[in-house]
DNA sequence: CGCTTACCGGTAAGCGCTTACCGGATTATA
DNA sequence: TATAATCCGGTAAGCGCTTACCGGTAAGCG
């Protein structure tokens, strides 16, 4: 703790009453609306706040209220180097965020957004700090195992972002499961490639490890010759995945029909790899990502993806912490529909005006 | 004020006490450092406070304190449609808020992200809530006038980012002087350009304002012909930096040989136009920026700008605030220098290989 | 016109924490 | 061993606010 105190010398609701001749309990009613004051009680306090252009101290109401009205949320930043299009390695969650933050503020919430760096370790003791000045914690994935979760659970509600609910949080997600049937039959049927890949994820995401799940289902079931595994292991980043292609390249494989990635960022890298090795997308090898982020479609050529609703996901996850705020239950596990954005890195219409678009081929359910 | 209330069976510092047998005052002297605890008070009240997994409460120790370790930072989101690449209008703003984020980190100091949609009227009362919450605030260009600047500022201490100190709040921002001066010599000087315009940003903006000043007198200086005003008025938007060449060329306007616009984001609208109408950058129209976002180096051609340390700018305006919050007086102007960053878009060699790097022409001082 | 009912607004308690102040125990000094 | 100096740790006050509770005044009723 700094040594800073005692700013100066702070107004207080004693000053308004003082100023307006009434008692501060009257100035607290009607700045909350409280009761019924007379309308000359409210004028002569609205007045005096006005003068003095007071502002009520948040610490006090929140200690008094027993309410905060703010939540933390709590994410990774940086981690590999910056790579080209890197920039908007933040755009995944930085829309999330925005999605958070506008309907925080509906409820008259604010929002203490917080990093921790990319791979340090024991957060728990920064987190916990942050559930001390918060009424709950939104954390992005990956931030603390099951164990830190719940003993976080017992100090503030909880919701993760793309994990999975626990006994104590909550969880929001998005259907990767269909979103990624529909991607894999896409390539399997639709475009019939017999050899395809899944560059995947961290290991240690729960979506990742459900995308792959059903990747090797789908790819299994429609009898593709497919790889997934040491070889193919990224990280999210456009670098990871561009190593990956690198590497394999390297040790002269040969390369699959198609590859799945975990997510467009890594597809980004993908393809710049395949470029800089002139292998051609998607006509020697076409690729795919998971997210949808804004750039996807001006990608050359723009990809084929599944779009998560982004924006949505963080306002699904304020709401159910917020009903859990306010005492209400609320369903402890969210999955938002996926939609399948086909566009022309998987092989389709290379003409750019015809299937380019958004064309919905699945559409998942709750 | 919503609804909700206590939230449960909080745990106190009382708690613990009980717990570990001894009294909130060597509970709380054990939590913060302060006095001499023997070794086996400290050593039973940590083993309580483990047990218990005791988080204290942030609004309970800000009160008392009178330091709630939180400050506010106030940007408006959004705004103009989207446009190719507009993704990253994000970036500029989150790259400082990112900078001021870390620097908070490491005084313990937690912060408070607030959006105000791109043109909402009446945000002062929305900033004052904040302030409330927290124990001073970083303001975004162009959130509020003078007045309302000065209104906040005796509530807690306030810093504005790249807009102008005032008697009440301080401020940081880069050098717009020597940037520009650097650029547009490099421009009319070395290239020897005989006409330019200045595509400015918001009109209202303090850095738009010094931008044009000085592109002016550099430009009357060489004695160039220079064009700004009405028909370049722009609002540091790509598709505002687009719609103004759409609308110039509509008019059959003859373009000046080169284009200073008053922000990368602008330059890239701007590109984008011109390549539409087939009118090739840099060989008829050189377009220059400045901010320097990470994708200014990877447009077609590569961007000639003035970068500025964002991440620094942030980190300057938290140290700023910190120190005022800790009594300590502190600058309350502070000018961080930046640097011309030589290109292609201006005419550079096209040679990819040769001047695309970071060629420092100049570097201002503070 | 006297008594009940309603309605406002004031007094004071308490939210969970920090810390000034003070008393008891411990150790140093004679 | 008695006394002074030292050190810990407990008690209680207070941070700025909300609100339960209650008393006083005004309006409603017979």
């Amino acid at each position: 703790m700094p040594e800073p105190k005692r700013p100066k010398g702070t107004l207080t609701i004693y000053d308004v009453a003082g100023r307006a001749g009434v008692s501060i309990a009257s100035v607290s009613r009607v700045l909350n609306g409280q009761g019924s004051p007379r309308a000359d009680t409210r004028e002569k306090v609205m007045r005096a706040v006005r003068e003095l252009s007071f502002v009520p101290d948040g610490a006090a109401r929140a200690l008094s209220n027993g309410l905060k009205e703010v939540i933390g949320v709590v994410f990774r930043r940086g981690g590999e180097a910056l790579f080209e299009g890197e920039d908007e390695s933040l755009l995944f969650m930085d829309v999330i965020n925005r999605g958070i933050e506008v309907e925080a503020q509906r409820r008259g919430f604010d929002v203490l957004m917080s990093s921790v760096g990319f791979d340090d370790e024991d957060v728990l003791p920064r987190i916990a700090a942050i559930a001390g000045k918060t009424d709950g914690l939104i954390l992005h994935d990956r931030m603390l195992s099951a164990v830190g979760i719940a003993r976080l659970a017992d100090i503030v509600p909880i919701v993760t972002l793309a994990g999975s609910p626990t006994r104590a949080s909550m969880n929001v997600r998005c259907d990767n499961e269909s979103g990624m049937r529909a991607l894999v039959q896409h390539l399997v049927i639709d475009h019939a490639y017999r050899s395809i890949a899944y560059l995947s994820g961290r290991a240690d995401s729960p979506d990742n490890r459900a995308r792959a799940k059903v990747f090797e289902a789908e790819a299994a079931a429609a009898d593709a010759d497919f790889q997934v595994g040491a070889p193919w292991l990224g990280n999210y980043s456009a670098a990871g995945g561009a190593n990956v292609i690198a590497s394999l390249l390297d040790a002269g494989t040969k390369l699959p029909r198609a590859i799945v990635c975990a997510n467009d960022q890594t597809a980004l890298g993908v393809m710049h790899a395949l470029g800089r090795r002139g292998i051609k997308v998607p006509e020697e090898v076409a690729v795919t990502g998971f997210d949808d982020v804004p750039v996807a479609r001006h990608l050359h050529p723009p990809l084929t993806t599944v779009r998560q609703p982004m924006q949505e996901l963080g306002a699904r996850a304020f709401d159910m912490l917020y009903s859990r705020i306010s005492a209400a239950a609320g369903t402890p596990d969210v999955v938002l529909p996926v939609q399948l954005i086909v566009r022309e890195s998987c092989g389709c219409a290379t003409n750019p005006a015809s299937r380019a678009g958004n064309a919905s081929i699945a559409r998942s359910g709750t």
